[in-house]
RNA sequence: GCGCUCAUAGCUCAGCUGGAUAGAGCAACGGACUUCUAAUCCGUAGGUCGGAGGUUCGAAUCCUCCUGGGCGUGCCA
């Protein structure tokens, strides 16, 4: 049920006589911003009035269309507003008859799309062996729920989780093993003794690299402060008008000096804290060279080293069921999971087709591929012959584009990579990958609640599975609370309870999540996501609670609402009824916009103002005490359908419900 | 330096290929519980949409410039 293409179509008739580009006007049909105009608006009189260039005004013109227009059957007569507005009002029979349709309906009335072709969606795609952390956040959720939406409207969808598994980490890990590896200790526990591995060495290089770094950060804070006295100077020497400006430009510089002087002692904390660690002190000492030295060990593996290769291909399946863990507490899940390693042996062959083609190019040693658009080339092999991940992101494009025959491929990745993403794209339509759409999902950064990336108070980036833990936590203490459990019969289970927590905390995360704009960086606030007032999953979750238990009440099935709504018929007799009817004929509405932007905003925009409609239609429809046999059918229904799209709608956005809480 | 991106209510954010009086939540204030769970609902107040021009019948939305953030910028991913 797409309400707006149904009204397209009877436009695209009625505009003929005016125009031969009638799709174009056509498509102005909007859903109205204000009841009091109808359900849809249509905006073409104006810019059409205009373009016929007959003298007539807009609404004239809009008059004439009007009386073209056939829409009878399902819309009040359309009435002329504004400077030319055609406001459109669906008919109550329509919305009943569409009700009626969608009742019991597990696609909620959402048409199936027909298409061969599919949809690849490139997401989460975390490095494996390093702990997943909150950045891992975003690219999982959206990525998760495109899949399910596009999936929902009938693409079909293939995921790919593009492990980073045959990058530095894995130097890391070996290294690590090498040196400070206990083959007993990893052979009981692998998981947590090669994360202990990878944090003991990543530390260690982090050490060194910030000894090397230390004295450009000096250097860094010496210009900063020049900075500041040069502007100081300029601001004392500045006129009344350019005061205001020089005095701007002391500020900015010294913000500048503040966040150099950050980065310095968080250099000197980084040092200070291994040189005081009695395990990690001395290790410092001992491997001076660590930095390169792990860069070897990566070499080694790509170079097909046997005992590297031997010690990944030991480890690989480890570090992945790590991460797995992780995935299966979101409930997400891949249809591949091919890795960097998997493209390994295709590289060479993209390298020399490249310079077959003569896009690529020798520049100082390294094989570069240069764009016009461009002011830096593409490397994609580097001076001493490795490959890098431009040269694996084109082997995996023309992979998935012979393999999956896609006619989309959606890259869920943060913005900072849009420029890797626009050279990719564009290499690729040189390398004869036309007829598929290349998109770049970006999405911003998660922000801390100072507005700056967020990070723990040591630096590090925050741990997804601690993250979730207190989420989870939270959820519990006020679902959970004594309270509120006294109100419940039967008494909630300890399961139960850890069952409505779990949903809730990881919801809450999810929902806080999707429910930005996803270009947008956004502050993360656990109380707020958590919180049970709001704009928050527990508000829908809890819309679809409060419906089960009035079906709960009313003792009757979805078959049995069904039937009484045959012989009992459906009638609006409040106009809370016909609101929430009008939204819930709305989701595929949403759904599509999901699909035209990437962006699943759109769908947590309309489950909170289908909820808020169904809190308003419940406070002033009683549906167990209603009237008549009509009246009671017709609330049924709505609740039954309600529930069935909050429902679908919750589970788009990789979200679960709960029966009560 | 160059490139990308952002700036909307006290706070956190929406605003669909330009459309009617710019919305929601939180916070503030005032109401509504003999309840199908008040984890709710209704109302009030709150905005020169960073600034200045331009295009248009019409601009938060498109273009130019300015201001101020963030990010990226040849061998990491």
């Amino acid at each position: 049920m797409h309400v707006p293409h149904l009204l397209q179509q009877r436009f695209m008739d009625a505009l003929g006589e005016f125009t031969d580009q009638p799709e174009q006007y056509a498509a102005m049909i909007r859903a109205t911003s204000d009841p009091k105009h109808g359900d849809y608006q249509a905006n073409c009189a104006m810019p059409l009035a205009k373009r016929l260039d007959s003298g007539q005004n807009p609404r004239e013109v809009a008059a004439m269309l009007v009386a073209k227009l056939k829409l009878d059957d399902f819309c009040e007569p359309a009435e002329i507003a504004g400077p030319g507005f055609i406001n459109l009002k669906l008919n109550d029979s329509f919305l009943t008859d569409s009700l009626r349709e969608m009742l019991g309906d597990d696609r909620c009335g959402v048409h199936q799309v027909q298409t061969d072709k599919s949809i690849v969606i490139d997401f989460s795609s975390p490095n494996v062996a390093k702990p997943m952390h909150v950045g891992h956040i975003r690219s999982t959720v959206i990525g998760d729920s495109l899949a399910r939406t596009l999936r929902f409207l009938g693409y079909p969808v293939v995921t790919d989780n593009h492990l980073g598994d045959w990058g530095t980490q894995f130097g890391i890990i070996i290294y690590g093993y090498k040196h400070f590896g206990d083959p007993e200790v990893v052979e009981a526990n692998p998981v947590t003794e090669l994360a202990k591995l990878y944090r003991i060495v990543n530390q260690l290089v982090e050490y060194r690299k910030a000894i090397k770094s230390l004295p450009k950060l000096k250097l860094g804070i010496e210009d900063a402060k020049q900075s500041v006295s040069q502007a100081k100077t300029d601001a004392q020497n500045a006129e009344d008008k350019q005061l205001k400006k020089a005095s701007k430009a002391v500020a900015a510089a010294e913000r500048r000096l503040i966040v150099a002087q950050g980065n310095l002692t968080s250099a000197e904390e980084k040092i200070a804290t291994v040189e005081q660690d009695v395990d990690l002190g001395p290790k410092a000492e001992e491997h001076r060279t660590i930095d390169t030295d792990v860069l070897e060990e990566t070499a080694r593996l790509h170079r097909g080293d046997e005992e590297n290769m031997s010690l990944w291909n030991r480890f690989l399946p480890h570090c992945k069921d790590e991460i797995n863990r992780m995935y299966q507490r979101l409930d997400v899940q891949f249809d591949h999971t091919f890795g960097e390693s998997f493209y390994h042996p295709m590289l060479s062959k993209v390298t020399s087709k490249l310079e077959e083609l003569g896009l690529a190019s020798d520049s100082d040693g390294a094989l570069c591929v240069f764009l016009p658009e461009f002011d830096a080339p593409m490397i994609i092999r580097k001076q001493d012959g490795a490959y890098l991940y431009a040269t694996t992101d084109l082997a995996t494009l023309e992979y998935r584009f012979t393999e999956f025959n896609p006619s989309e491929i959606l890259y869920v990745v943060d913005s900072r990579q849009s420029e890797h993403f626009d050279k990719l794209f564009a290499v690729a339509d040189h390398f004869g990958l036309k007829d598929v759409k290349l998109v770049h999902v970006n999405f911003g950064t998660v922000l801390g609640e100072d507005g700056r990336p967020m990070k723990t108070r040591s630096g590090s980036l925050i741990g997804l599975e601690s993250l979730l833990n207190d989420a989870v936590d939270r959820a519990k203490q006020l679902v959970c609370n004594p309270e509120r459990l006294a109100t419940f019969d039967p008494p909630m289970t300890a399961d139960e309870q850890e069952n409505i927590a779990e949903a809730v905390g990881i919801g809450a995360i999810k929902f806080a999540d999707l429910s930005h704009h996803r270009t947008s960086d956004y502050r993360f606030n656990l109380d707020k996501m958590v919180d049970l007032e709001g704009n928050t999953s527990a508000y829908v979750q809890y819309s679809y609670a409060r419906m089960q238990k009035i079906l709960q009440n009313a003792n009757v099935t979805e078959e049995q609402v069904a039937d009484m709504v045959t012989k009992h018929g459906l009638e609006f007799t409040h106009a809370a009824e016909r609101n929430l009817v009008l939204q819930l004929v709305k989701f595929e509405e949403a759904l599509t916009t999901v699909h035209n932007d990437y962006a699943p905003n759109h769908l947590v925009d309309y489950l909170l103002k289908t909820a808020k409609a169904y809190s308003r239609f419940n406070q002033c429809c009683h549906v167990l005490k209603a009237e008549t046999d009509a009246i009671r059918s017709t609330r049924l229904a709505i609740v039954v359908h309600c529930k069935q799209t909050l429902g679908k709608g919750l589970n788009l956005l990789g979200i679960d419900v709960v029966p009560r809480m």
